[in-house]
DNA sequence: ATATTCACCTAACAAGCGTTTGTTTATGGA
DNA sequence: TCCATAAACAAACGCTTGTTAGGTGAATAT
């Protein structure tokens, strides 16, 4: 399935460096998006990476820390992704800004890959010092949106926060109703920006 | 089935009937919203219910039932608790009513009861009848909050569907940052209705 | 008084868990 | 060619999991 084979021959060897601790975080994003991190198993995530369980302890150290290392690259993609729409319409209203932003947060969310669905999933309980970590991930990220959100010309100055609990807790559970067939990303955000402008 | 529970006097002993179900959901319904399903064991369960594991089982058939039952209740619970309110206010305007009964759904998910939380939590991945049942039992609930929307005058007719998922969803999302020290649940709802009511 | 039912306990079961250990194979630099 | 290293395998470790089987004493029914 997820493979991660060269494109460029017919080698069956691999070119030295660990090219397959890729395979085995592609492997654990998988997992950990479709059946969360307490149910899945080293064992799940070692076949899905073509190896088997212990081998899986040559490239992390844990369980944790693989689920640590899936949560840092989705934090790493959804982040650039914001930041490379939102700086691509800078000169617009904030308005446009802010539905631009969002509407990157809900592609990075909705459009199919592994690593930012894991983060977006509620945090284990059962680790707590691993949980501090992923909170201060996420807290890191939504971060930016804050600056979005206080540039808005909103009534009261305090109505900034409300509004980014209020856009993207939405947009965070929007992964419960999401269709593939239906309302696309960039039009679910268009829809949500819609109800709260003024007019 | 068989009920008869009595109404009569308040015996020391135990009644007869297994009035220690309701410790066992109890139980179950705590340990399912701090750990979740897959991290909670049947020993977790029965050391809080105050019995062995084993025992879990002369009251439910098995683990997956348990959580059935969880949300069964819950759901119960917070369809209830929105109903009341809401026809409590019935003459008012609509975004009064909506207002109210987001009020409700807001108080029931965060206001300490640990059946309602389990309900929004996401669901199982593992066990895809189980899952079924449980989407069931929430889209039934979220039926009623239709009835609320559609009364909102709103700009255009399907803005109503948009309304009810930004709302709900936002709703459900403040499980990640609520503090008890923070806004009430009735605080947050009214912040909420304004951002959208138009002005 | 006797029998039955209830609500639990004790004790185990097989399966699966994350992880560790020792070993093997392939590779690239000296 | 020789050897250090990378990246895997094979097999087990101790432990926990959901679940089951049979037993026990008290409460109830006959």
């Amino acid at each position: 399935m997820m493979d991660g084979l060269s494109a460029d021959g017919a080698e069956t060897v691999r070119p030295r460096g660990n090219n397959r601790r890729a395979a085995v975080l592609d492997a654990a994003a998988y997992r950990f998006r479709r059946q969360g991190y307490a149910a899945t198993t080293m064992r799940d995530i070692a076949t899905d990476a073509g190896m088997l369980a212990g081998s899986l302890y040559y490239h992390f150290p844990s369980k944790s820390a693989l689920l640590l290392a899936v949560h840092e690259e989705g934090v790493r993609r959804i982040a650039d992704a914001v930041d490379v729409a939102v700086s691509a319409v800078a000169a617009d209203s904030p308005w446009q800004r802010f539905e631009t932003g969002l509407a990157a947060h809900l592609q990075s969310l909705l459009g199919g890959g592994d690593y930012a669905q894991v983060v977006i999933r509620d945090l284990p309980a059962d680790e707590p010092e691993l949980r501090e970590k992923l909170i201060a991930l996420r807290d890191n990220y939504e971060q930016r949106f804050k600056g979005l959100v206080e540039d808005l010309p909103l009534a009261r100055a305090d109505d900034a926060i409300w509004m980014r609990l209020l856009l993207l807790g939405a947009a965070n559970w929007s992964k419960t109703w999401f269709r593939q067939d239906g309302a696309s990303p960039a039009e679910i955000a268009h829809r949500f920006i819609r109800l709260v402008r003024a007019r």
